[in-house]
DNA sequence: TTGAAAGCGCTACCAA
DNA sequence: TTGGTAGCGCTTTCAA
């Protein structure tokens, strides 16, 4: 393991010079900077973290921070894709990320009671999932440490914030409904408010059916799994039996919508379209197979990395939101032929929306 | 932020004793320590862990690591899982975990070239999954690193393990079938060899077949998804028309031959039992729901902890194997009636076994 | 543009 | 049982 002082002394400059060099700080000579540069390629020089974070008080870290009950979700696993595609971006510019998963009492006790919070302290901080409460981001906010939000915004803030367009998602399913299936009563199976997915999508939603003439239909349910969609899918049948399509917020009341479909006798397409969103793994693999709408979790992950890069170089000063793409993936749900599964891919486009 | 040395100079007493006395190290009378440790919590001091780092060259890091294709298994998601098990136990104990995920060229490159490897080490690094190659394995292990193993182990090695009960967990299944439902011809779907897991698991199912006075059949896939699951169940059911059950290495296979029974014509459970392994977030959900073996996932990640603490402290210098128990959890797609899905939950056991 | 040196806060060795 | 102190390797300020 070679020392700055080490390469100080075979180039026989000082430490100062060669840490100056080797951090892009101006004060170097461009001729010394360059053999400082070669010669910590040639000895493979690795910087100690330890040294530097102790004398800058800050480490290499990024923390990534998500509700305990949230992390490994069941019935709708998202943030271990999210926080591997952050890994993977992050590995390669000398960043680690922490796994730090909160409960609701250290969630009330805010950040400052976390130990993990102590000097040094990290380069910065993704604040995952909606059920971070807003006074827990505001107080991560004012620590001053870079902070950014993925699946979750603050409407008043101007916190960088990256998300998936679950607007545009949800719109363009229900036009699918709309238009290849021609449906005209399509209700909308939702849970509780609060989240800003669910808002989001339920949006899209009401903006392509009133666009389109139509009265949108919304059922709330208290939880968005396959026992709650279930129930509401239900009662909708049972209440507005002209019903012939249904949007879900996620693939679980999705399949929650199939099945109370098949308990009260009817086919699923043929009777009762339904698409869901999120393209769960399984999605796929139901009866029939999902319609859906897929949300680029990796990617938002690495997209995640690069906006924390650039605050953390300062290179981009401008708060800004940065949304994922989302498709819409066909499959059988819907009254389509299973064939027509695969769309062009745009998952990779992100958009960079400046703030108000 | 209190510092070792404003505690020191309060207490009238030199850095060094208050070192001592935080740390649990010998050498600082009684009445020293009660007085330093009191008002250390009274200040809330917490030690600056770059500083600790520089001088020990250790982190309190510890290394979670997973091949990048299997972290977020589509089919199976496991590790997260673990992963979220361990960071709750090691939070209380000053411990982050980082998640590093490595393709395989790194696997082949050995950690050494690394630099998360690099000084300051990790104090522990978690191997997780079967397909960590042993080469890098043994690498790993010779690092002067606690590293420890999940979801895998070396059969020459003493290197510790933890890992789930595959094979009583696949001989409680195979027993379930022959023992209640009368089952006589029944094949096993499985894998390709070399993982752990697997080769358990078959074990399991095979020394329940040859107790019982049945010939084990089994047919191997390439993979261990829905799709080879159905492919090698479709083989089977036409090659051997007289199975009338089918033990699958993992629930993605075993969904894979609920479509092979359906597509062949055959009702499960009637004509046709399966049951699955791992007891993943929708096993309850297929039709019928599967009968399948549940593994601890977030336990395996708490006695993962709880080993590499140990050997943190010093407290355990025998090298073990940590098995955490598996459930048989009943459904209908064996033959049961669904009712009787909730078997008392033993999951939490835990039995030491020490090597050889 | 370069160098010297003062820390950062802790651990661990050596003396007392 | 205690204290003094020399690093650990880096960043950064101040002088040259």
């Amino acid at each position: 393991m070679s020392t700055l002082r080490e390469l100080a002394e075979r180039l026989g400059v000082s430490v100062a010079t060669v840490s100056r060099a080797l951090n892009d700080k101006p004060g170097v000579g461009a001729e010394t900077r360059r053999r400082v540069l070669e010669l910590a390629q040639e000895l493979k020089y690795q910087p100690n973290l330890a040294a530097r974070s102790l004398a800058t008080s800050r480490t290499q870290n990024v923390l990534f921070i998500v509700h305990r009950r949230h992390f490994m979700d069941t019935k709708d696993p998202f943030y271990p894709y999210i926080m591997q595609g952050l890994e993977e971006a992050l590995a390669g510019e000398g960043y680690s990320v922490i796994l730090v998963t909160i409960s609701d009492s250290q969630l009330e006790a805010g950040p400052t009671a976390m130990s993990v919070f102590r000097e040094p302290r990290p380069s910065a901080i993704v604040l995952a999932g909606p059920d971070i409460s807003s006074s827990f981001i505001l107080a991560t906010a004012t620590l001053d440490i870079k902070t950014i939000l993925v699946d979750n915004a603050l409407s008043k803030s101007s916190l960088p914030a990256v998300l998936q367009d679950n607007q545009e998602g949800c719109r363009a399913a229900t036009h699918h409904l709309i238009d290849v299936h021609g449906h005209e009563n399509i209700a909308l199976l939702r849970g509780p408010n609060g989240w800003i997915s669910s808002e989001e999508r339920t949006a899209g939603y009401v903006l392509e059916m009133t666009s389109a003439g139509l009265q949108p239909i919304i059922y709330s349910a208290a939880d968005t799994t396959i026992e709650t969609g279930q129930e509401a899918a239900l009662h909708a049948l049972q209440t507005r039996p002209e019903t012939t399509a249904f949007v879900a917020i996620n693939d679980a009341m999705a399949i929650g919508a199939i099945r109370a479909a098949r308990e009260m006798g009817l086919n699923v397409p043929e009777d009762l379209a339904v698409v869901g969103f999120d393209n769960i793994s399984w999605s796929g693999y139901t009866d029939p197979p999902l319609t859906t709408v897929s949300v680029p979790m990796r990617d938002m992950g690495r997209m995640t990395a690069r906006v924390l890069l650039d605050r953390i170089n300062g290179t981009l000063s401008t708060s800004t939101r940065t949304i994922a793409a989302t498709d819409l993936v066909v499959r059988a749900s819907c009254g389509c032929s299973e064939s027509s599964e695969s769309i062009p891919d745009r998952a990779a486009d992100e958009k960079k929306i400046p703030e108000k």
